[in-house]
DNA sequence: CCGGTTCATCGATGTCCGTCAATATCCACG
DNA sequence: CGTGGATATTGACGGACATCGATGAACCGG
């Protein structure tokens, strides 16, 4: 994304993705999720660590899975949510600059560090 | 951040400069820079390019700054904006999740090729 | 089919945020 | 210092969003 100049779609899809990172209750959720075996859980293990209300967590879920960023599954009663890694994946490498850009701001660092 | 279970305050944090990301203005703001020589260009440059009024531009500008991505430097009459690559590494980092659920559901996903 | 459990959706409410026009601030230059 | 150009701030407005209680839908055991 930062690789090339990025166009006004490209832009709303990536910034639909960041907004639904943009809530300290989704990233909390993340990162619970993040420490689960497996990087799952259902939704009544999710309720109690966040203290918000079960539809709330509920919406939280959505704007994630809607965001690309987790898969549920059923289990009888249950529904359990996943992180999807390959698409956190795909989310760092937007957010590598390009090369070139490495290099030089490098070189404008060590020219600071010599005057 | 994915690493271990964060806390309210950090995940406050974070979630202030996801929200800043989660911008299609701001988005192409970035991507822009990116694309300049040394990351770094000033604000009469990026009001055309964005189609967006100079106020909301600088107002982009300031919110990108304020999260820690951009930094600022006076050069006469203009002001220049740069990328902080350093933040941007952090926050990549930050997106990785812990290896043992990398390698998990690695697993996970040759089991699933198999059956 | 029924009562109970788990989760999703709906409707309402208060707050936050993107946007712009108008205005203020800062700076270079004469 | 006064003028002009570049950028920041302010005020206002409309839309988006987080949150919750109440309610609905799916599922399971008897």
């Amino acid at each position: 994304m930062l690789e090339d100049r990025i166009g006004r779609r490209r832009a709303e899809e990536s910034a639909r993705i960041f907004r639904a990172l943009g809530d300290s209750g989704r990233l909390r959720l993340l990162s619970f999720l993040s420490g689960q075996p497996g990087g799952e859980a259902c939704v009544c293990n999710l309720t109690r660590p966040l203290g918000l209300s079960q539809p709330t967590v509920s919406h939280h879920l959505r704007v994630l899975t809607e965001a690309g960023l987790l898969e549920r599954e059923r289990r009888g009663t249950w529904m359990y949510y996943r992180l999807r890694l390959e698409r956190l994946a795909e989310l760092r490498a937007a957010l590598a600059p390009p090369p070139r850009l490495t290099l030089a701001l490098r070189r404008r660092s060590a020219r600071e560090r010599a005057s």
